[in-house]
DNA sequence: CTGTTAGCGCCTTCAT
DNA sequence: ATGAAGGCGCTAACAG
């Protein structure tokens, strides 16, 4: 990539130059980490500045100081609207601590998370938030043991400093909503087993039914991925279920419940009047479904707020942000009577 | 941000340190710009660099070559579904080249966006790609000024380097399709007319329009933003209006026709049996509706290469991929006889 | 408060 | 093919 000979950049030493000053001056005077000079150079240095357009090489800069203000995040990917959010929300957070996020994504394969995270270090960020972690990634040890610093944001691996939602908490409301609303023939469908949300979730729903004396048997929970197609198949396998379907499904995600509302609507039932579903983290989608979701609003900026704080912090520090229940049309009292 | 005492990086002196030679000669095996060398010493080098574990630091790279293999991405929003699939094929064909994306967002705001490029200059990024262009910014002109490697990716703004997806010919199709259903009380629910594709997609439907001698009456064409709540209050005007609401609806994105959707479902009325809806983009969830979505198909990959491959080229080249139509069961034939 | 000096880690002449 | 030296732009440690 050639530069082009007009796209010569201001350093510090024009400023210094047209300051009439040295560079250090300079340097010391467009420091924004230190109280501002109100001396005449300083004055004039920032004028001048100012008029030449100067803009601090955060290269250099970095290079000398050790630190960037840059912090890495790795995602699996930045279609799944959750990590959208998720990374809007820690791009707005550090934009308020004068830093800047750069992403990384990485799919689901823990070598190419590794390498990506060696991608982002390259780079000189200051930290990494890891939107990603498996429970069975050895990741965030790694970084444990280099001293870098690093957070976990939605899941956490029992060490590493981690911000996630209560998701035992938000599966309890999930699926004490449903109980409450009359149902006892439940089904789960839980994200991917290898994160701790989806069994968290999973845990909370069965605190739940058990304080109900509800059962939720074996073949009523399905354990998958975290995508639409996903939650079509499970729904699909829970409806044709002997001997009777579900009246109500809780699924760990809203992209599982729009699956599964695909599903049931195939199946020529109603959501809400024949099959109750209920989501998880509030998608702006949910609201605006033909048929409006119920789902456990998850609070985004919170958890992206503390993973920025809680990079560097000490092992087992963990923050749990409270998720909210928002009821919806999807959810409704079941139409058949509770088997006895 | 305080450096662990433990975190020491590998540098080029220790590779040489432990190589037994210059670090001139390390840097330059070590240069993958170049045939490798095959000599005994350079064997050796490679060796030791990947014993110790070193990794080229990119800062200080950077600012010797004066590039630093990293393009700058700008986007409104990654929230938008469009747009994270944009990010994610840019993404792609980056790696595919060696290099490395960053994003930034910058929401609808000419001003954030020019800071927000700034911030991505300060990064030394080797050339930007906007996918945000509105027909009324400033910004590509002046990075055009500039001499700052640039190109448009999905608008154009008729001046800079541009990479998209042929718009005319995607709303030609659209409306194509609906007429061929036999619909002739057609509605349009334009994106945002600040953008290309916006006025492009509405241009190629007039031009479907007018070979099918069928009208389009300007109540029957609303401008919009690109969410799916505008496409919720779009469709219900519609449906409000007199004498007859229209028989199909062909909305410029795909949240837009979702938002449509759910209002056609709010009023009573059956997607696809009752109102024709088709999106554009075919996002993901595009086939996972509860009544599956017709939707034109953009070649994203396609348009990201060529975004890619085009900074820095010459002013007015564009080129745009073509669009295909997907149907599914939101289109059907229009149930009401077509008025006289 | 200011200027001088040294160097962050790397790359690139220029010799050898 | 290799090594020595200088410098990319900026900042920290040191005098003044």
């Amino acid at each position: 990539m050639e530069q082009s000979p007009e796209r010569r950049v201001v350093t510090l030493k024009d400023v210094a130059a047209g300051a009439g000053v040295s560079v250090s001056t300079v340097s010391r005077v467009l420091d924004d980490r230190t109280p501002p000079s109100r001396s005449a150079a300083a004055e004039r240095v920032r004028r001048v500045a100012d008029e030449l357009g100067y803009r601090r090489n955060v290269f250099a800069s970095g290079l000398r100081r050790g630190a960037t203000g840059t912090v890495g995040v790795l995602v699996p990917r930045l279609t799944d609207h959750v990590m959208a959010m998720t990374y809007e929300a820690i791009e707005r957070a550090a934009r308020a601590r004068g830093s800047f996020a750069v992403v990384a994504t990485c799919g689901d394969d823990p070598e190419d998370e590794r390498r990506a995270t060696e991608t982002l270090l390259d780079r000189n960020v200051d930290g990494v938030i890891l939107a990603t972690a498996r429970l069975d990634d050895t990741l965030p040890a790694s970084l444990r043991e280099r001293g870098i610093p690093h957070s976990l944001a939605l899941r956490t691996d029992g060490a590493s400093p981690a911000a996630l939602g209560d998701d035992d908490a938000g599966g309890y409301f999930a699926m004490r909503h449903l109980l409450d609303l009359g149902h006892r023939e439940v089904a789960v469908i839980t994200g991917p087993w290898f994160t701790s949300s989806a069994r968290a979730r999973l845990g909370g729903a069965r605190r739940a039914l058990a304080e109900a004396g509800a059962e939720l048997p074996d073949d009523r929970v399905i354990s998958t991925g975290y995508g639409i197609e996903a939650g079509n198949a499970a729904a699909r396998r829970l409806l044709g279920a002997a001997p009777a379907p579900p009246t109500a499904i809780f699924a760990a995600n809203d992209n599982l419940a729009i699956g599964a509302v695909s599903a049931v609507t195939a199946a020529g039932l109603t959501v809400g009047d024949d099959v109750s579903i209920l989501g998880y983290n509030d998608i702006p989608l949910a609201a605006m479904m033909p048929v409006p979701l119920t789902s456990v609003r998850t609070a985004f900026d919170q958890i992206a707020a503390s993973a920025l704080d809680l990079m560097g912090a000490p092992a087992h520090t963990e923050t749990r942000a409270l998720p909210t229940l928002i009821p919806r049309a999807s959810t409704a009292p079941p139409r058949r009577a509770p088997s006895p």
